[in-house]
DNA sequence: CTGTTAGCGCGTTCAA
DNA sequence: TTGAACGCGCTAACAG
């Protein structure tokens, strides 16, 4: 009976389009266009009164019809692994800030740790002709790998250094990571060493880690074990990770975390067991999250320079896009720093 | 005879349109297009071949040139104040999950809470053409939200309730939220009360629970201090206010603080300065982050449902774009629960 | 420096 | 159920 009135009004809403304006200001679209690509090649009388009716018009170029007439549009898609880890944040809040600055908009998201899921990103990103595509670590399935190898913009993959990037890496080495840990535990005087992760099976970096502190152990002459645990790195989940430390060899005297999170919980979970840290046991962290500086003990740990990952990608993709050329070297190392505090 | 010379200076990257698809498939354009959309409308036998087509030749759609003819894109931007506050990454993190499914793709920024940004970022989304708008909060600049009431997509303001949205509101009220803290620190027994807040004099939200603290706790008889910081929340930040409230009122016995890290920080602090928790000083957080359960006492704190927030407007968006209309109200209340742990 | 012109790749009538 | 025609709003080559 009474149809439902739309609170809004529906579709056809006459948005101002370029020709509206070049109309207002006597000119042609043509110079609108120029004018908004390319300000100084327009006389600067004819660009102030284009400004003048686009301010008064209110206008608002459609960013479609422009990719679409370019075949490429401003926009760098990124997919990182999830959004909820804070490493991660660090970057794209970074990438965010200069890439808009440099007039580019992203879009974003997350793969929870699957490939299949990361394919589909890949195509539905590329699917607006974008200007980059930035992800995250140097693995993905062959059919990722190669819509990337013949896509038509700079690919950038972050977080990770390693050999036969799709075109640009920009992070550090996690076996180095890993290594150094271990190196700043037995430089400690600790023997009897552990690594506790979180969701290694799926967390490439965060198992390189953990073989690099192995490995760096063993050739001290020494046997670290790695335990881990499938859930998210929590604080709970130490809680775990450390029982299951401790059963397998209770003497341990110094554990590497792949997480600054887990490192926390740890804390907790020392506290309750009355093990005092670092006398009895020293615990390096990674990642210097913001508590690190200030729990009690503080935390020593690792620090990845996540919003410098962000940056440099975003200088590199800005540079390229600009015409600027590429780099001589496909990879940027942003390195990273042991932070020796309280807990080791 | 004109006609034989095309112009086609440009470098495309001869990607593969519909009507590639269309030519091996045997059919028209229009019938790709149509199968896209609406794989039952065509014949069963041409759906298999251009399926078949589209497999073979590794067609990806563009989706601006989609966008240009429909006037709209699958794509919903997304306005948040902060990347690396944990609340809002869950509430991404959902809304992203369901909205993918669903068809749609996220164009996602931060303001830091700055207005300006908010405007430069709504006006970025608007040229678009986008499916929906969400946005952090009910507060906007006169000319950002007189974009957003002419938009011609549904808007949602999120993590606030209030009156008179732009159009539809999912969250809750942080009044109320602010009065919970105060309502349970009083009820066991504390009655010098401080609320502790970092940011607050840009974020809204956390000033209104600030106020309805102070607004409980004055209804009881009890005067409550509302002291803080002008940087972020983090574990730092909570030592210097510690110390102001404790300056200010030497006898406090109970506290809120804006944000959950900053109570995880105060438990450091109290650690440090041998204060008691919850014996001397009780605190109530708030966010729920997942360090609270597990912390060293556990900390009481008021849990927002974030992610529910994102699974909420996601259900609301995908339904009202897929014609199914608009709820009756346009508020959606995720309320909040105050989660009893052990420092208060 | 400005205007003319010809599409970009697809959705959307409507007729067949 | 399918296809032809048209145009979405803009960019870019080129001529003036």
């Amino acid at each position: 009976m009474d149809e439902a009135v739309p609170r809004r009004t529906r579709r056809t809403s006459q948005a101002i389009k370029m020709s509206d304006v070049a109309k207002a200001a006597d000119v042609s679209p043509s110079t609108v266009s120029l004018f908004l690509r390319q300000p100084g090649a327009v006389a600067k009388k004819t660009g102030a009164a284009i400004e003048a009716a686009i301010e008064r018009l209110g206008y608002v170029p459609n960013l479609m019809a422009g990719g679409l007439a370019a075949a490429r549009s401003r926009v760098v898609g990124v997919i990182v692994p999830s959004m909820r880890n804070a490493f991660f944040a660090e970057t794209v809040s970074a990438l965010q800030a200069i890439l808009w600055d440099d007039g580019f908009q992203i879009m974003f998201g997350n793969t929870d740790y699957d490939e299949e899921a990361e394919l589909a990103l890949v195509r539905a990103y590329l699917s607006w002709s974008p200007s980059a595509l930035i992800l995250t670590g140097l693995h993905h399935s062959p059919q990722t790998r190669n819509l990337l190898k013949h896509a038509d913009c700079p690919v950038v993959e972050m977080w990770e250094l390693g050999d036969d990037p799709v075109d640009l890496a920009v992070g550090f080495s996690h076996d180095q990571a890993g290594r150094a840990a271990a190196h700043h535990l037995i430089r400690k005087g600790r023997r009897r060493l552990a690594f506790l992760g979180a969701r290694m099976h799926e967390d490439r970096r965060a198992m390189q880690r953990a073989e690099g502190f192995a490995a760096e152990a063993a050739e001290a002459g020494i046997q670290a074990e790695i335990v881990h645990h499938i859930r998210p790195a929590s604080t709970e989940a130490a809680a775990t990770l450390l029982a299951k430390a401790l059963s397998e060899d209770p003497g341990i005297d110094g554990v590497a975390t792949s997480n600054d999170t887990l490192a926390l919980g740890l804390l907790f979970e020392c506290a309750r067991r009355a093990i005092t840290v670092p006398e009895r046991l020293a615990i390096v962290g990674f990642g210097d999250l913001e508590f690190t500086a200030f729990s009690n003990p503080s935390l020593t740990t690792i620090r990845p320079f996540g919003d410098v990952i962000g940056e440099e990608i975003a200088r590199l993709v800005s540079g390229i896009l600009a015409g600027k050329g590429r780099p001589q070297s496909p990879f940027v190392n942003t390195g990273f720093v042991v932070i020796e505090r309280g807990s080791a």
